[in-house]
DNA sequence: GGATGTGTGGTTTTT
DNA sequence: CCACACATCC
């Protein structure tokens, strides 16, 4: 880029009016509005980020705002990142100093610097799921919610709802109805004391408790207001009622607030997210400027009729239709097939036509599916024809057990008032004392008004303990305590190895599961590293050690940060991951009525439409060739299950879809598909029209399935008859004295020899029984 | 207190 | 089918 910068304010310096003349009239306009709101409908594949980082340059460059005083929101790290870089590459400037992340990691930042406005320290720990579902579980005994009678997880989810949206506990508390309202809004009341003694926050409180500062603390919020000039959201059909009283506060005032999003790709709304922030924004920020950017860029015209359609379904919307700029493609391809084995050979096949055709890499493909358990079936094709896949999803690398053993550690060497952290890492590994023990010490901690850490450590508050568990927990505090001098002149991963080694982790690892220590041990040297390269980039942020910045990464980094465009693979990933990113090809998987519409969406009108608008996504997901596919039948929590194509397909008129069906020949050799026909000739007589409901399709599954050697095994284990002689591998010898159920859900009643065993009904899917024993 | 097995319950989607 | 909680045993 153009480097002669020093006439900042010339209307012509080549710097910025290259950028511009790039750019459609729509995206001319959004980047050239300077002061006062501003909202962008980008439709799919319209160039939003161009706009918005031409829009950033613009600012710094033709206003000669300084980037400091801008803050831009975005809905993932690794948005942020790529935003920040294609910024750097308009402006010459350093850039370090303007605000750019996620809501949470903004909020974070901010409450690092303003903690104790909240009862907390700046090295407060950010509780994930897990963390914040034990403080629950933890509460709910305490306060007599039985986790029978109410799940942690639904009590969690209303507290979660309630900040979300603003809702204090006392307002919960009044406004609960119903008994389960009740009982959350009990716990809420008395989580948020927990979580203050605990030096923690929740997810949420990363948005709440900055908009309880700026309330409360007028100081504070004019400090950021004059600070932040300009103030740009992206996706902000995503935001929730917090994330949005956070932007009217922070700018209001000047009304500098620019804001970019599609009302058709709000899928959030289970998360608390309000389409209404986008529908309703001129309500807010009076005489904003609406600008809508239709023209699209990403896709063909033929896979763009079809998003077209597909959303004109939906009644709330604002409503646009996408204009293609792209020339003609190819037809969107509709397969049926005939269990979820079935469609994912189908994708392979699909894939490996495709690329014997053109020069796609395996980056250029991606499956897309509604839940993550659908991924299974995929993967399994992929590994069968050696294909290698990217996984976004399924369990996080932060998630692993062994990583977050390690992380409870750094937690509490970080915070040693974080109880969460300490009952994790107390019990890994085992050191003789239990749950009881720990639970024995929390009440002692809590009437002293002192975290477990301390009290663990405190020979006055032990005096009722036995000797040995006494010891066991002193020895604990004396560990952490010599980690936390370590700390403070290591760098986290020497930490790391100085706790790897301290606590024999390794000899943990081997001893719980041989099978799996090498692979953890893998995992455990990965976040060793990562650790090593984790490099301290906030330059101005305040005084973190690189152990709470290393913590704070970690706990915020989304699955879809860690996807590598790079790398030749194919990328699998649910629909909601998939936002923002496009593909040359792109493969969506599992249309069929109770999975994608979800059962739970299908009564619900909005629920349907939030799902319609996520089919809209993944379609729009594509440039040049989209898939779309279903089962006629689907194996869900291992059962076979019918299924009827998705409601969603009938809003697509039939001429823009070419159907096809995967075809099965019975008793012919190996998976016995003729679909290699359909490969070498896309449009020959291989291809079938789509025919109305097959008269009959009662074929058992299992029979039109393969011939696969784990099938023989399963129908082998099945028919055993009354008057039968067992023998059970625990109970010993017995008789079947009945057989109910079929399937993986067959019963045995069997009456055992042993009198003290007496008769059992023992499911068989899950046990092995030795047959014709005496 | 901890290891093991058995029974139960459950599924969207995620910062 | 899988992950988890509980019960039972050591």
């Amino acid at each position: 880029m153009n480097e002669m910068m020093d006439a900042a304010g010339s209307s012509a310096s080549p710097g910025d009016a290259e950028p511009l003349a790039r750019l459609n009239p729509a995206q001319r306009e959004a980047v050239l509005h300077y002061e006062g709101p501003l909202l962008v409908i980008a439709g799919a594949g319209s160039g939003k980020t161009r706009v918005l980082t031409t829009r950033i340059a613009r600012l710094i460059q033709h206003h000669g705002v300084d980037p400091s005083r801008i803050l831009s929101v975005t809905f993932t790290n690794k948005a942020a990142g790529e935003m920040r870089e294609r910024i750097a590459r308009l402006v010459d400037g350093d850039l370090k100093t303007m605000w750019c992340g996620t809501f949470h990691a903004v909020g974070a930042r901010m409450l690092r610097a303003h903690a104790a406005a909240v009862g907390r320290t700046a090295n407060f720990t950010i509780y994930d799921e897990d963390d914040t579902l034990g403080a629950v579980k933890r509460v709910m005994e305490r306060v007599g919610v039985s986790p029978k009678q109410w799940t942690p997880k639904s009590v969690l989810s209303l507290i979660s709802d309630a900040k979300n949206g603003l809702v204090t506990p006392a307002e919960l508390q009044a406004a609960a109805m119903d008994p389960l309202t009740k009982a959350a809004a009990a716990v809420y009341m008395e989580l948020e004391p927990a979580l203050r003694a605990a030096n923690a926050v929740t997810f949420d409180d990363l948005l709440v408790l900055p908009v309880q500062i700026f309330r409360e603390n007028p100081v504070i919020l004019e400090k950021y207001r004059s600070k932040f000039q300009f103030i740009l959201v992206d996706e902000y059909q995503d935001t929730n009622r917090a994330q949005f009283q956070f932007i009217k506060l922070l700018g209001s005032g000047h009304g500098n607030v620019a804001v970019v999003g599609d009302d058709d790709q709000s899928i959030y709304g289970w998360r608390g997210a309000d389409i209404r922030n986008i529908l309703d924004f001129e309500k807010e920020f009076a005489s904003a400027r609406v600008v809508k950017l239709e023209e699209n860029y990403r896709s063909t015209p033929s896979i763009l009729d079809v998003a077209n359609a597909a959303i004109s379904a939906n009644v709330g919307r604002r409503g646009k239709t996408l204009r293609a700029t792209q020339p003609a493609g190819e037809k969107v391809t509709l397969y049926s097939t005939l269990d979820e084995r079935d469609e994912a050979d189908m994708v392979v096949d699909e894939m490996k036509a495709w690329q014997s055709k053109k020069d796609l890499g395996l980056r250029d493909f991606a499956i897309l599916y509604r839940t993550n358990a659908q991924s299974r079936a995929i993967e399994d094709a992929l590994r069968k024809n050696a294909i290698p896949y990217r996984l976004v999803g399924g369990v996080r690398f932060y998630d692993r057990k062994e990583i977050r053993d390690l992380m409870g550690y750094l937690k509490l060497i970080a915070n040693p008032s974080d109880n969460e952290a300490f009952r994790r890492a107390v019990s890994v590994p085992r050191r003789k004392l239990g749950e009881t023990t720990i639970d024995s010490l929390a009440d002692i901690a809590r009437k002293a008004g002192v975290p477990l850490l301390e009290a663990a450590g405190r020979e006055d508050l032990l005096a009722g303990m036995r000797g040995g568990t006494r010891a066991g927990l002193q020895e604990f505090a004396a560990l952490i305590s010599r980690l936390r001098e370590r700390a403070k002149e290591s760098s986290v991963d020497e930490l790391l190895r100085e706790i790897v080694d301290s606590v024999r982790y390794g000899d943990y690892l081997r001893a719980d599961s041989p099978e799996t220590a090498r692979d953890r041990s893998e995992n455990v040297a990965a976040l060793i590293d990562g650790a090593a390269e984790t490099v301290v980039d906030d330059g101005g942020e305040v005084g973190l050690t690189p152990l709470d910045h290393f913590l704070q990464k970690a706990m915020l980094v989304a699955q879809i940060d860690a996807l590598d465009p790079n790398a030749d693979a194919v990328s699998l990933m649910t629909l909601h991951n998939a936002k923002g990113l496009e593909y040359p090809v792109v493969f969506v998987t599992g249309l069929e009525d109770g999975l994608f519409p979800g059962i739970n969406s299908i009564d619900d009108p909005d629920r349907l439409e939030e799902e319609r608008r996520l089919f809209y996504v993944g379609i729009t997901r594509a440039e040049r060739k989209l898939y779309l596919s279903f089962a006629e039948s689907r194996r869900r929590n291992g059962q076979m299950m019918q299924s009827l194509r998705s409601r969603f397909l009938n809003d697509i008129p039939g001429l823009l879809l070419d159907e096809k069906k995967t075809i099965k020949v019975r008793s012919s050799g190996r998976s016995a598909f003729s679909r290699d026909a359909l490969s070498r000739d896309t449009f020959g007589q291989a291809t079938w029209r789509s025919s109305p409901p097959r008269t009959q399709h009662e074929v058992p599954s299992w029979r039109s399935g393969t011939s696969r050697a784990e099938m023989d095994v399963s129908m082998a284990q099945q028919a055993y008859m009354p008057g039968e002689r067992i023998r059970h591998k625990l109970f010993g010898g017995g008789r079947i004295a009945e057989v109910t159920g079929k399937g993986s859900d067959t019963k045995a009643v069997i009456e055992f020899d042993d009198a003290a065993v007496g008769t059992k009904t023992i499911k068989l899917a899950y046990t092995t029984l030795e047959r014709g024993q005496g």
